[in-house]
DNA sequence: ACTTTTCGAAATTTATACATTTTGGAAGAG
DNA sequence: CTCTTCCAAAATGTATAAATTTCGAAAAGT
């Protein structure tokens, strides 16, 4: 019987690259630390040249960085580069909001429906207050706001926009998540979400791309100031 | 002493990513064809983990395709893929060039002048008639108009913005190259040139962009045309 | 006294050689 | 003709060797 769909971890590198990237994602691996080869052989229990070829991998993510003969490290975060990928990441995901609004049928509807509804229901548990939040609901939340944007972007019928989306979109997680664990609030997300999703299938794209660009901005500007004020107190990444 | 600036090739993953790019951009590595790594070690005189490496970083430049344990591919072209990436590439183009009207000052109006004119000084020489190029004036030409459009964008200020340029070019530049080798003229290009290049430092972002549109909407034209004749001759790439 | 330089051992990255696993097809059985 | 079984080719992974960088202690210089 052979294995079925989607991305089964048939080597060892792509299970290294999947388990780096998430644990650098999702802020396990601290941003600037250095990932020397022999520890991370140990602690993923891979060799050599998976290991050193899935790190080649997120080096094209930029997730990690390497230089010469000096090895491996956690790509840093900076509120500069915060911007930097926030507005560019605006700009691809309007876009290919807007061109799913004029290509998008049926199946688009319903996808960005299905989508929508589970983020919906999770939304609706989150806290408002400033209590912490239970780790695998984050993680619930992160997956199906994944899912949304992504449905919402999906038919665009454009593979290199997807591509940069996505790209775009995982390195703003980066960011996003660092803030959520000192984060304290929820502000209206949920009310965001619903502005975009009425709008797209309303078909009102310059409406929709106006929510998304603000939800966007919001968002930025809320790890901003988490991000600044985590700065303040330890007096890490500038 | 120590090795300066820019990329030296300390490593040789470095040396065969460089080389293999090489080859696959301009054509010696033909569409489609497999790699076969124990060819590609001698061929390269490197051994399995560099050239492993290099392949790996291919695949996040898009220009290898790879697959679980089945091996590596010189990316196929496409018509489809051609037309999605010149229209994303002009989107990203034309955002980087505004921005550089914008933030450019001294230092960036005299790059582009000096880029430009470097550009013209080859430009002039190139025959319009149907005559077969020689290869080291077309790597000339290459280079020349590569550095013109990046002297163009290098001020927008935004590193994001610059690195998906940067890849998209180099995507595009494979399509150009291909239909080069075919292609009988050299249409209007350095007048193009010319127009891009007056309104930029007339700081006319809206036609500057308009006629960096136009130039890349005429080259992708081209690129096409010159494409789908070949396919039609050798019935391969559709 | 304090900074800078030099030198070499230790740590670490890079590369190779070899072993293992998987794939894709050819030969043979049903 | 279809389905196994087997085999060679090819990709993947491991262990190890080679090369490079780092770091600290001692020496030289200010």
């Amino acid at each position: 019987m052979k294995q079925m769909a989607s991305s089964p971890d048939k080597t060892l590198t792509e299970k290294a690259y999947r388990k780096l990237r998430n644990d650098i994602v999702a802020g396990r691996l601290a941003p600037g630390v250095k990932l020397k080869l022999e520890g991370l052989v140990a602690d993923y229990e891979v060799g050599m040249s998976p290991l050193r070829e899935a790190l080649t991998r997120l080096v094209g993510d930029l997730l990690v960085t390497s230089e010469g003969q000096r090895g491996f490290w956690v790509a840093p975060l900076s509120l500069v580069e915060l911007d930097d990928v926030s507005q560019v990441r605006s700009m691809i995901e309007t876009e290919a909001l807007n061109r799913s609004i004029m290509n998008g049928d049926a199946t688009w509807e319903n996808a960005v429906k299905a989508a929508f509804d589970e983020l919906a229901a999770v939304e609706r548990d989150l806290p408002s207050g400033p209590e912490p939040l239970d780790p695998p609901l984050l993680e619930t939340w992160e997956e199906r706001n994944r899912a949304f944007h992504a449905a919402l972007a999906s038919a665009s019928n454009s593979p290199t926009l997807m591509r940069l989306r996505d790209q775009l979109y995982q390195q703003s997680e980066r960011y996003r998540r660092v803030s959520l664990d000192r984060s304290r609030g929820w502000r209206n997300v949920h009310d965001e979400h619903i502005a975009i999703y009425e709008a797209a299938l309303a078909r009102n794209a310059l409406r929709a791309c106006r929510m998304t660009e603000h939800h966007l901005a919001k968002t930025t500007e809320e790890v901003r100031r988490a991000i600044a004020a985590l700065a303040a107190d330890d007096g890490s990444a500038d």
